[in-house]
RNA sequence: AGGCGCGUAGCUCAGUUGGUUAGAGCGCUACCUUGACAUGGUAGAGGUCACCAGUUCGAAUCUGGUCGUGCCUACCA
């Protein structure tokens, strides 16, 4: 074995070596166990969200694979639409043409080309992280089967009247000219400014002052309101503005709505372009007035000097006519939220326009009561809350979208403009009994990627036509996701699979926090701070980390600031961790928080991790020499240490099992961490060596010894194995055989199970003992400065029959662990020559100071450790002198505090007169 | 404006139903290349558990409030 643990030699061998056997699907007649990946972007890129969730889904799909279930991770990925559209037509940007010279047709033959080119990517990248996905079964929203379900879905809920198109304000996106719904519109506060203009009132002298933030809507406005109650305007309500620039005259309203503090208490109204305006137009009657083109630049509503102009062109523009018309009253300086389309980053317009809708009321319904009533449940709890306020005020959905790129609406239009929702032309003919000689032509449009999306866990499984999965395998068990899709995905999945199979998607959502950097802010692109998983796994240059991290930016002027950041946070780069120091590192972060704040350092310490086991098998390996044995046993051999290691290795594995329970991967992943490195590596094998030095004398201990040396870590590996498979395959196939374990793989072995019987509690007690004794010894040497070379003499001393026991029975492995010449038991009455003190509880542990220190240092050391025993004496003394803690306080705690209480005074007792004592020696 | 989190060692975080002298990793200090491992070992320093009240025999933990901070939802043109 090479001295030091290098992933790079093994990760791709294993991971190949499992896939190609076929491990990773169903096996067994086990009860099934099913998780459906979240489809990640086909022609993305594994980001550290991925590969936080998929290092949890694959625990998670490992563990039960071991634990005997037939286990299968569904795999697949989605064609994100607006997404992958807009890098297909980023490119023909660049090649200076567009989709719309192409025609549709040749363009989505261009972006399947990129999704065939690219696709295998993310893939690929899952495989890097190990998990352990079932290939053989791979999906993608676009093949024939899953288009079917969407095609099908859609025309069940056509004709069951919960599909309807809709004529009304969207979400609309100018840049890529198609609706987005609101989930996909991000606001964020930004400069601006509000102009006051002045609106001559019609037939009088007199104005009034509006305000606004968007100035060029003004040339579709269709009313001013004011407050009813607002004395200022009273009398103008009913009469009318004369709207400048476009020579209309259109009338004062009053509504509710008005805010009279705000402004100037006079709001312009504009129905065909802002929210509340249209809602407001709709009770008022008002002429609904669009102003604009798909591009957001003015159209033929508007007044001749404006038309074709930008909008923001436009608005500079009627500022300045404005202006010159003597209407501007002031600019202000004004904070508003804009919103943005998250995919393009362009101001979104409220637009008027004919969408699909999904009329989502009878599906939340249900959807929500499957959560109330335990059905479903969230992990962590708390995030129902956030699902239930989303439902009970949920608005339709708006599906459709104007790309090419995704599943197209099976809808077509005669030239009176009925619709025909069918499978297909000629089955809307058949079922319509439509003559060929009506022209019929489709919708343009495609749907929402997340309509398809939300079919995941039943398509996937063969639903409707094959249900052999489907029948074993759903509802599917967990699915773990991000809490930022719980709207756009989670929610719209169990609507939509309660609707069509009566059964939920999955029994619980497991929602994992947000990986952030190691400030706290979120990763993106434009912050340059992004992590990729597989930089972490491989390791990456400090040039090529910057490159990459300023390369293809949208805002070029951050490169030097990004750089600089990248440079001062990976001075030396990135080195190479390898995927089970990554993965660990994410089960170590995985707590109830919603935000992980992502640490290289933990990483890195969990490579040394990674080390430190791959050593221990090492030098477990080395000393048995290569001899296979029995696997039985016979636990009459077993030293007290050997009865130590199992029972503290049996709950150790109570641990991890009752944290994988409750879905708490931090707190198992600590406790293998714990056990594996401060138990079995610090002391076990540090407990073993005198024994397997010792086999000459006592070839029985030694061979129990190394068996339970052996069998401990080959249990510890298969504990360990969900959550760091490469390197416990690695080290398992080399290890199970030395102990007559025959197996292929370490991923089909069984999990560990409890065996209480493995619980020792004399036995625990006793190392713990010899550890106190230890560390007592090694506390001196440290503090008084003794060279961990030099042997030394200690005693002991003390009353108790059992503490002398324990000297006998761990007499050797005192002596090497503490490196110790001799130590001898002196009774009470016996006294030693001039020492340094420890205590382990009513044991003093001695060491003679003749030639080894000075005297000062052991009356400060003596004096640091009464006064940290004065501390905790008042302390407890306090709470026992405290009548209502004694009278109410119930008993076992009362008990334990008195115990406490007399050890802590025997203590300082004890070092108190060992103070006097050396007090008098150096008087 | 509402809702949900969070505030524990220099940093990143645990702390299960209130009962410890408040823990881990990284970092820090000192010593050590001893035959698994310097990606290591041994010892050590470091915290008024944001603040203020309250409940309780007892609060990091429960309640109320304050401050700070983050996110989500709805928004005032």
């Amino acid at each position: 074995m090479e001295k030091t643990f290098q992933p790079q030699q093994i990760e791709e061998y294993w991971y190949r070596s499992w896939e190609e056997r076929g491990y990773f699907s169903p096996r067994g007649e086990g009860t099934p166990y099913c998780i459906a990946i979240p489809p990640p972007n086909v022609t993305g890129r594994l980001h550290m969200g991925h590969g936080f969730q998929h290092a949890i889904m694959d625990a998670l799909i490992r563990l039960h694979r071991m634990q005997g279930h037939q286990t299968l991770w569904q795999v697949g990925t989605d064609h994100a639409g607006i997404a992958t559209q807009m890098v297909v037509e980023r490119q023909l940007t660049a090649a200076d043409t567009n989709r719309h010279e192409l025609g549709r047709e040749a363009f989505v033959d261009k972006v399947w080309d990129w999704k065939d080119e690219s696709g295998g990517i993310i893939t690929q990248q899952l495989r890097r992280m190990g998990s352990s996905l079932d290939w053989s079964r791979e999906r993608f929203t676009m093949d024939e089967q899953l288009s079917n379900v969407v095609e099908k879905v859609f025309i069940d809920l056509y004709e069951e009247g919960l599909i309807y198109r809709g004529n009304r304000l969207v979400n609309w996106d100018p840049q890529l000219h198609t609706a987005i719904s609101d989930l996909e519109v991000v606001s964020e506060e930004e400069d601006g400014y509000l102009w006051h203009f002045n609106y001559p009132i019609a037939d009088s002298d007199e104005h009034l002052t509006i305000a606004t933030t968007r100035p060029e809507t003004m040339l579709g406005d269709a009313a001013v309101a004011v407050h009813p109650e607002d004395e200022r305007y009273a009398h103008l309500v009913g009469k009318f503005v004369e709207l400048p620039l476009c020579n209309r005259r259109i009338p004062i309203i009053s509504d509710d709505y008005v805010d009279p503090e705000f402004g100037t208490g006079c709001v312009k109204i504009t129905p065909a372009h802002d929210f509340n305006d249209y809602e407001m137009g709709k009770r008022h009657n008002l002429e609904v007035i669009n102003i604009l083109t798909d591009g957001a630049s003015i159209n033929e509503e508007a007044p001749e000097a404006f038309r074709g102009l930008d909008r923001f062109e436009a608005r500079a523009r009627i500022i300045e006519a404005i202006e010159s018309l003597g209407l501007l009253e002031k600019i202000e300086p004004h904070k508003l939220k804009v919103p943005r389309g998250d995919r393009s980053g362009v101001v979104i317009e409220p637009y008027l326009t004919h969408q699909w809708y999904v009329a989502i009321q009878s599906l939340a319904d249900p959807a929500i009561k499957a959560v109330e009533n335990g059905d479903i449940e969230f992990v962590p709890k708390n995030w129902e809350n956030t699902f239930f306020a989303w439902m009970r005020d949920i608005q339709d959905w708006c599906i459709s979208r104007q790309l090419w790129w995704g599943h197209r609406i099976p809808a077509w239009y005669d030239y009176k403009g009925n619709v025909y929702v069918g499978s297909s032309e000629s089955a809307v003919r058949q079922k319509h009994q439509l003559s060929d000689k009506i022209e019929l032509h489709q919708d343009e449009d495609v749907l929402d990627t997340w309509f398809s999306s939300a079919l995941w866990t039943f398509s996937t499984l063969g639903w409707p036509d094959d249900l052999e999965y489907f029948n074993k395998f759903h509802p599917t068990n967990v699915l773990v996701t991000g809490f930022d899709i719980i709207f756009f995905w989670v929610a719209r999945m169990i609507m939509m699979t309660l609707k069509f199979t009566g059964e939920i998607p999955f029994k619980k959502v497991y929602i994992t926090g947000l990986v952030r950097d190691e400030h706290g802010q979120k990763m993106s692109k434009s912050k340059g701070n992004i992590l990729d998983p597989i930089d972490l796994i491989d390791g990456i240059e400090l040039d090529a980390l910057v490159k990459k991290r300023t390369s293809d930016m949208m805002q070029p002027q951050l490169k030097q600031k990004i750089a600089e950041l990248t440079r001062a946070s990976y001075p030396a780069g990135i080195a190479a961790y390898g995927t089970d120091a990554l993965r660990f590192t994410f089960y170590s972060l995985a707590s109830t928080g919603r935000d992980i704040k992502f640490d290289v350092g933990r990483t890195e310490g969990f490579r040394n991790f990674c080390n430190k086991i791959w050593n221990a098998a090492r030098y477990a390996m080395m000393n048995s020499e290569g001899d296979s044995l029995s696997p039985e046993w016979n636990p009459a051999e077993f030293s007290s240490a050997d009865r130590w290691i199992l029972s503290r290795l049996e709950q150790t594995i109570g641990e991890v099992l009752a944290a994988l329970e409750d879905y708490r991967f931090d707190l198992a992943s600590q406790s293998l961490y714990e056990f594996i490195w401060n138990e079995y590596c610090d002391w076990y094998l540090e407990l073993s060596k005198p024994i397997l030095w010792d086999k000459d004398n006592n070839p029985q201990a030694a061979r129990a010894t190394l068996s339970v040396l052996l069998t401990v870590l080959e249990r510890s590996l298969r504990l360990l194995h969900p959550f760091m498979p490469f390197l416990t395959e690695e080290i398992w196939q080399k290890l199970a055989p030395l102990i007559g374990i025959k197996g292929d793989s370490i991923m089909l072995q069984p999990y560990p199970e409890r065996d209480p019987t493995n619980f020792d509690e004399v036995a625990q007690a006793e190392i713990s003992w010899l550890k106190g004794i230890i560390l007592a010894i090694r506390n001196i040497r440290g503090e008084m400065d003794i060279s961990p070379a030099k042997s030394i003499r200690a005693f002991l001393r003390g009353s108790n029959e059992q503490d002398k026991t324990c000297l006998r029975l761990n007499r050797v492995y005192l002596q090497k662990l503490a490196k110790l010449e001799s130590i001898e038991w002196l009774n009470p009455d016996q006294v030693p020559p001039t020492c340094a003190t420890g205590l382990h509880n009513n044991v003093e542990v001695l060491v003679p100071l003749a030639g080894l220190i000075d005297i000062s240092a052991e009356t400060a050391r003596l004096e640091k450790e009464i006064g940290k025993l004065e501390t905790g004496l008042k302390s407890i003394s306090g709470k026992l002198g405290n009548e209502n803690f004694v009278s109410k306080a119930p008993d076992a705690v009362v008990t334990k505090e008195r115990a406490k209480q007399g050890e802590m005074q025997a203590a300082l007792t004890s070092l108190r007169s060992k103070l006097d004592e050396l007090n008098n020696v150096s008087a």
